[in-house]
DNA sequence: ACAAAATGATACCAATATGGTATCATTTAC
DNA sequence: GTAAATGATACCATATTGGTATCATTTTGT
């Protein structure tokens, strides 16, 4: 049970260092030289952040990504979402017939609280909160 | 991403089916009967909550569970951890050669805030608050 | 024109976690 | 002694996550 996964890490620490580059195109080549990540999982990544509307990226010798919105208005929820879907913690297992009253269930409603608060707190964590 | 599992919430229901019963002995075939629940898994289920002292068992004709302790001191963090282990939301892929710091760490501080907080508020959901 | 260096697209595989089954042994009530 | 229950354990199925491989396309520099 993890909230950030290796994907979502990876994601991170590349959107960071793509910000600190300030405009410059930063390659694949140069990222993986700065961390150690898998090469082709990180094209990976890159290209699903590109397709997201995170990245913009510049194609052919001397390509590579920039940012595609201010690393302020990123956030470590937003780059969930992108890999996992929508954060649910809680899934009910039990459809109407065995919860006597799914509306006022008392499991549901106390982990839903805890979804609602943990969502909004990484919707509170901005790329530009955590760079150096 | 999700913090009840299967295996977790067909424990809560089977603890509180059990808790409602007030010491009656209370055996898989009645539980399947009242829950849609595979009576295999289930069973599983049950011999892992009695070995981590969630439940008292009694074999043979007429057997079956009761808790082993009151309802008021069975915590869902409890059950999450005896299924899946501790409560680590995030866990850091980068070691320390490659985060700057990991005491000062921005992302590893802030999940492991909402880490604890929800480690704490499911601590404090005990089955008896779930009984009808 | 052409080669080198980059991303785009896509298909595939591996590892892990979770969900679930099957079988036989053991215990107990009647 | 038999039926009805749990104990133990090995096994399989499915979904998610992590990762690789390959070829096509674009761009830059000579
Ligand atoms: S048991 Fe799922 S909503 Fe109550
Ligand atoms: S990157 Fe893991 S602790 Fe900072």
């Amino acid at each position: 049970m993890r909230l950030i996964s290796k994907k979502t890490d990876y994601a991170i620490k590349a959107i960071c260092f793509i910000a600190e580059a300030k405009g410059r195109v930063v390659s694949v080549a140069e990222l993986i030289r700065e961390f150690d990540m898998p090469r082709p999982f990180l094209r990976k990544i890159l290209q699903i952040l590109k397709k997201s509307g995170i990245l913009k990226s510049y194609k052919g010798q001397d390509g590579g990504f920039t940012l595609a919105i201010p690393a302020r208005e990123i956030f470590v929820a937003n780059l969930i979402k992108i890999f996992h879907g929508p954060i649910k913690l809680s899934r009910c297992v039990f459809k109407e017939r065995l919860c006597s009253d799914v509306k006022t269930c008392a499991l549901k409603v106390r982990i839903d609280t805890i979804e609602t608060r943990v969502a909004r707190e990484l919707q509170s964590i901005n790329i530009e909160s955590l760079l150096k």
